[in-house]
DNA sequence: CTCATTTTTTGAATCGTTTCAATAATCTAC
DNA sequence: GTAGATTATTGAAACGATTCAAAAAATGAG
């Protein structure tokens, strides 16, 4: 049997083999018990003869919209996301919907070309966490009836609905415990500022230090990106400085930083986590308690953060007039573990 | 201005704004330069006016064809699919595809569900890491006319290209080092055997063992899923067992699972590691390197085997005529750190 | 067996593109 | 200024499913 090479059977050819008109094969289709029994039987045997296989195009054409959705996530390669995502899908699926996942990795390009594929393919919605503000995109996906909703950022309430963690309260409570357990000099690792989960942190850090009136100070040490990787470069920039000046304990904006961190000062061998230098991260991974010193960190619901965005997704669309923009807002928690524990 | 609820513009509405026919709008979106510019000009403004957006679904039912490749991995929260599906996106993009993916989560019926869903769109391809053998999957998907590659799994050279490493080499490969630093009770720990990977990872583990000429015993303990919980009780069940009786050697069928048995070390603080048990995994995570014991790995080449598969996916699609089956299969590696260094 | 009612089945029209042969417009050379 | 060549534009047909009003078949009541 060679890979058979002539186009694929359509409705109408298991219409002619099975002896009835294409209407009774879409509805056998679609609204079996409209049909007779032993009909059903007839177009399934057809069907079953010639592999046919329903063309999705056809029917979305018709449809004008597919049920479908979509999500688009700032890093696949960051467990958060991984985590949202496995969340969000399977409220989706859980809700009848087909899920489609794009990776932005923070380009504004990669996510406008995401968004122009969702909207070509009329998807009934979109999750999307922004690289950057995102309302002039979600004003225009709007406007072609496509839904959207945001996740991990807060949105404008006469925009759309959306889902997000408190970061400023999460960098508060990274510096406040920084502090309670006695340290001063501290020092603040993140990603580009214009990443606003990042200025959030950072803002909470600031605010916590300032509280502590003028007991902790707090440094900001730039790293080029969201990722282990850049984290043990700052890392190793910290090792370099003369230890008399080096922070004593250091919150990263996210745990991927935290773990590069804490791989260039065991590499050295010449900084001590916790005693030299207390660490605390951000998201709690799963992997945060398995690093050398266990991590601690500020917990997000990843994984409710994609259900809760995917609900409120769903409600919109099937629920379009009486539907509300909501602003969902999460607390995140403190985790401690060895890292900051003296 | 609300949210407009009339139906969407078409070619068309834009045509007729534009005072040309649909024939030239079509031309102007898909043959820019068969147009003379002005016209080009007046269809650009009616677009941008009328806020049109194409609509794949006609576009894609006139095609017969999606220029979109699928691609179905077994876990997306293990960070070794992460790695090897962004191998395969950018090198989706590379090619101009866009790029679904799925994931199976070892669930037959959801891979089942992915592939049906991916034939009714018509995808060109599918690169898929089977949670079976899949042999019927693949056959039915082509006989549809779109290709198949499948990735980490040998394919019969009759069926379809394949890009894989070498389980067993691996398996070899991290036994043999546990005897070389002077185990003999060795013990692995792997999900279910009807896992071809983790079989094959034991047989390697099996036949070091044997080639030891009896200096090395193999002892294998089930894991419930391949996953950090899972690895965690088996870490548990080992540290009940009695001093004497425990292994003195764990090769883990993926990293997961060894972190996941380290946690489980670690935390009750009875078991050091690499002195009472050293301590092996597999894939060589990201986090393979940061962890309390920086783990010891057999390194598979991820990305690149995503990116392998997708390329030669491509092939296939472009060029059908003249298309051989190709088995690749790459060599792992030994990444020797600290968690089995005496 | 007939008429009324209900259940099944039918097939033309539709969705929004792309394609392509036919036609129209423009250019070139003399 | 015009025939001939070239370039630009046109619009009907096609892709394959769904819909729905109308026709046909089955069922029931008398």
């Amino acid at each position: 049997m060679p890979t058979s090479r002539k186009s694929q059977p359509s409705i109408q050819d298991v219409a002619k083999l099975a002896g009835v008109s294409l209407g009774t094969v879409s509805n056998v289709l679609n609204y079996p018990d409209r049909v007779r029994e032993v009909t059903v039987k007839k177009v399934h045997k057809a069907i079953q003869q010639l592999g046919f296989v329903r063309n999705d195009a056809a029917r979305q054409l018709k449809a004008g919209k597919s049920k479908a959705l979509g999500l688009i996530v700032l890093d696949a390669a960051n467990p958060f996301f991984s985590d949202l995502a496995s969340g969000a899908e399977d409220a989706a699926v859980r809700e009848g919907y087909a899920m489609l996942v794009g990776n932005s990795a923070h380009e504004i390009a990669r996510e406008a070309n995401y968004l122009k594929m969702f909207s070509e393919q009329r998807l009934s919605g979109v999750v999307i966490s922004p690289v950057d503000d995102a309302a002039e995109s979600i004003r225009q996906v709007r406007a072609l009836g496509t839904q959207a909703v945001l996740v991990d950022r807060k949105a404008d309430p006469a925009l759309c609905c959306s889902v997000s963690v408190d970061d400023v309260a999460g960098g508060r409570l990274a510096v406040r415990h920084l502090i309670e357990v006695g340290r001063h000099k501290i020092a603040f690792v993140g990603g580009p500022l214009d990443i606003q989960q990042v200025a959030d942190r950072l803002a909470g850090a600031k605010e916590a230090a300032r509280q502590s009136k003028g007991s902790a100070s707090l440094k900001t040490y730039r790293a080029k990106a969201q990722d282990v990787l850049s984290g043990r470069e700052v890392g190793l920039a910290i090792l370099k400085e003369p230890k008399e000046l080096r922070p004593d304990a250091v919150f990263a904006a996210n745990d991927l930083l935290a773990v590069g961190l804490l791989q260039a000062f065991a590499m050295q061998n010449q900084i001590r986590v916790p005693e030299d230098i207390a660490l605390i991260g951000y998201d709690d991974i799963d992997f945060a308690q398995a690093t050398v010193v266990p991590l601690s960190s500020i917990k997000q619901p990843a994984s409710l953060l994609g259900e809760t965005a995917l609900e409120m997704l769903v409600d919109e669309i099937e629920n379009p007039t009486g539907h509300k923009h909501r602003q969902i807002t999460f607390q995140p928690e403190l985790v401690i573990r060895q890292s900051t524990q003296s």
